[in-house]
DNA sequence: TAAATACATAGAAATATGTCTATATTTGCA
DNA sequence: TGCAAATATAGACATATTTCTATGTATTTA
C-alpha cells in the first residue's frame, strides 16, 4: 500500500502516513539534491558498480570528498557497496532512482 | 534536448550540461526534500489552488512557517501565486511534480 | 478613518550541511 | 615485516536551513 496514495481527498499526507515514513521519503530526496550526488547517481546507472577512486577519477572529486558523499548516500539508503579487496564497490540500491531525475526534467524542464 | 540524455556513456552529467542547470535540477529536489514541503506538493496536487490560510489549517501549521514555505517554494520555480484581495492563491506550477513523489515511492518503497 | 484580516518579512538562535586538511584503518604485496 | 594503495574518519570552519517571535504591509470592512 503506497504511503502517497489517497483514497480520501481530504486527508493530508500529513494525515495518512505516519511522520517516520514521511521523513525518510524526504530524506531519499535530500539525499539526490546535491550537484555532486546526482551526477553520482547518473554514473553509476550508466556505467554499474564502480570504486571509490573510479567515481573519484569520472567526475574529477577529490578523495574525501567523494567518500563522504558515497556514504553519505549508502547511509540514506540510496547506495549499496561490496567490498573486493581493499576496493569498494558502489552501485545503486534502486536503479529506478534514475526516473526520479526523468520526471524532474519532464516536470520543470530542468 | 534533455540534460540527462546521455548519447556517450563515457561522459559525465557534469560534462554533459552546464553547471547552472545541475545546480537547478538539484535545487528543485532540494525544495521537495522536507516534510512540511511534501505535504503541500501533495495537499495543492488533490485539492488545486488554495490560500495561505487553507493551506495552513489544512496542515495545521504556523501562519509564518506556511508562508515561508510557500514562498521559498515559489523563489524555486515550484509554486506560482495569484493574488485576489487579501488572499494569495498557490498552486503547482508542475502538477507532474507529483510524478516525481510517485517515483520516490516506486524506487524504495518510500 | 479605525480595526480586522491575510500575508510577508526581519532578526535571532539552533541545527544541518558541505568542504577542507590531516590522519587513521584496512588490505595487498614485496 | 614493512610499505603502498584504497578508503574512511575526525576536526575545524564556513555556510545554509529551519523555526520562532515579533513586527510590517496591504486590503477589506465597519
Amino acid at each position: 500500500m503506497s504511503i502517497f496514495a489517497s483514497k480520501i481527498k481530504t486527508m493530508t499526507l500529513t494525515q495518512r502516513i505516519n511522520p517516520e515514513k514521511l521523513e525518510h521519503a524526504a530524506s531519499m530526496l535530500r539525499v539526490l539534491s546535491h550537484p555532486v550526488r546526482l551526477a553520482i547517481v547518473d554514473l553509476l546507472f550508466t556505467n554499474g558498480p564502480l570504486s571509490v577512486q573510479e567515481i573519484q577519477e569520472k567526475l574529477g572529486l577529490e578523495q574525501a570528498i567523494a567518500s563522504q558523499h558515497l556514504i553519505l548516500m549508502k547511509d540514506k539508503g540510496v547506495l549499496s557497496s561490496v567490498k573486493e579487496g581493499r576496493c569498494h564497490y558502489f552501485s545503486l540500491l534502486y536503479p529506478n532512482m534514475k526516473n526520479i531525475i526523468h520526471c524532474l526534467e519532464e516536470c520543470c524542464n530542468a
